[in-house]
DNA sequence: CGCGACGTTGATTTGCCTCAACGATTGTGG
DNA sequence: CCACAATCGTTGAGGCAAATCAACGTCGCG
């Protein structure tokens, strides 16, 4: 089953009938995307809603003198997507590209469109994922407002520390909201300070 | 009729017949709320969605050091609670206050969950709005990771130029992330360079 | 093997903060 | 309805967190 991963995702929500299961099947697509490849391009309209079953994936916006700057990343079972291009059917002012060889599942917006027609519980499912976003997206924010630079990236290190394996310094001071440079001078501060 | 303001938010996605306005009345409560008071303190469980029928509330954490940042605003119209507390019933980490003398329409967490099961498309509106919410927050995290503080207040003014009449220049600055010294400081420089 | 991405270090600069002070406005209790 | 307090907006001096720019060694990949 192309769509085994989305499924079992879909029911830690909520159980699933044999026949909703096949209609979702015959609706998703499942596809490898290569490492530093664009699933997404700032200007574009996102499609699709993308579902990673392996690999990683950063969101990122480009600024006006050119610097990127990372929104969210998105490992396995995590959803990404341009929420915003998605449903307003506007260009995206964001990209997303992949961190390392990855593999995901996909739904284009009108196979999306009927499956919420005809499996109600969908909704359920997608306020729910809606929601989690939401908070983790609120986090993020009551984080920035409120710690300094060392602060974040330590409770970056606790809250995603599989992440913090994979990734290089340079896209986590990006997520961080800071420089390498700055980067690297924090952990050398927190090396010597223990 | 005390929840028409919320009848009439609702009818803006999807229609309703009489037999669920008549339910979803009988599960509303309207209050008023005085100006700076508190519908919402950290620590607390987050019990009810708010509907803000007039007035204006705003949504603030306070950090380690005692200081307020603000978070969001709502006015007429908008929701606003503290998802991750309302849903994971945790105590909240932000407050919620009143900064006009305002009017609501709240909606406590078993009756929302009551109305959810008898009203299925409730989950269709409510994962719109939080979509909706989401994409506000998210603009908000562009603009801060990637402007300046003078960029932020004017794309702050255009964007909410109602809001911006209402509030005082502390409440803006305390949102934009600022003291309220440097936007006075800001605002000078605007003033002047025109 | 060679080139580009990555991590680090150091010197200098800058955006914004802190603290302090002061009028103007608002609002509220007596 | 006045008087006093609290809030609000502004100005200025000094300070700090983080950025910029430049340089250099290392590593992994094609």
């Amino acid at each position: 089953m192309t769509a085994q991963p989305l499924l079992s995702h879909f029911e830690r929500y909520l159980p699933f009938e044999e026949e909703e299961k096949a209609l979702i099947e015959g609706r998703v697509s499942r596809r490898k995307v290569k490492r530093r490849e664009l699933i997404l391009s700032s200007g574009e309209i996102c499609r699709y809603y993308t579902f990673v079953v392996s690999g990683c994936f950063r969101m990122y916006i480009t600024d006006a003198e050119g610097k990127e700057h990372n929104i969210l990343f998105a490992a396995e079972g995590d959803w990404i997507y341009d929420i915003d291009s998605f449903h307003a059917t506007t260009p995206s002012q964001s990209n997303i590209q992949a961190l390392e060889a990855s593999e995901v599942i996909q739904i284009a917006q009108k196979d999306l469109y009927y499956l919420y027609l005809n499996i109600l519980k969908l909704d359920r499912i997608f306020k729910v994922v809606t929601e989690e976003k939401y908070v983790e997206l609120q986090n993020r924010v009551f984080q920035n407002i409120s710690s300094t630079a060392q602060q974040r990236y330590l409770s970056f290190l606790k809250q995603y520390p599989n992440l913090a394996n994979r990734l290089p310094n340079t896209q986590i001071a990006s997520y961080l909201g800071i420089t390498p440079e700055f980067l690297s001078m924090i952990r050398k501060e927190i090396a010597s300070g223990q």
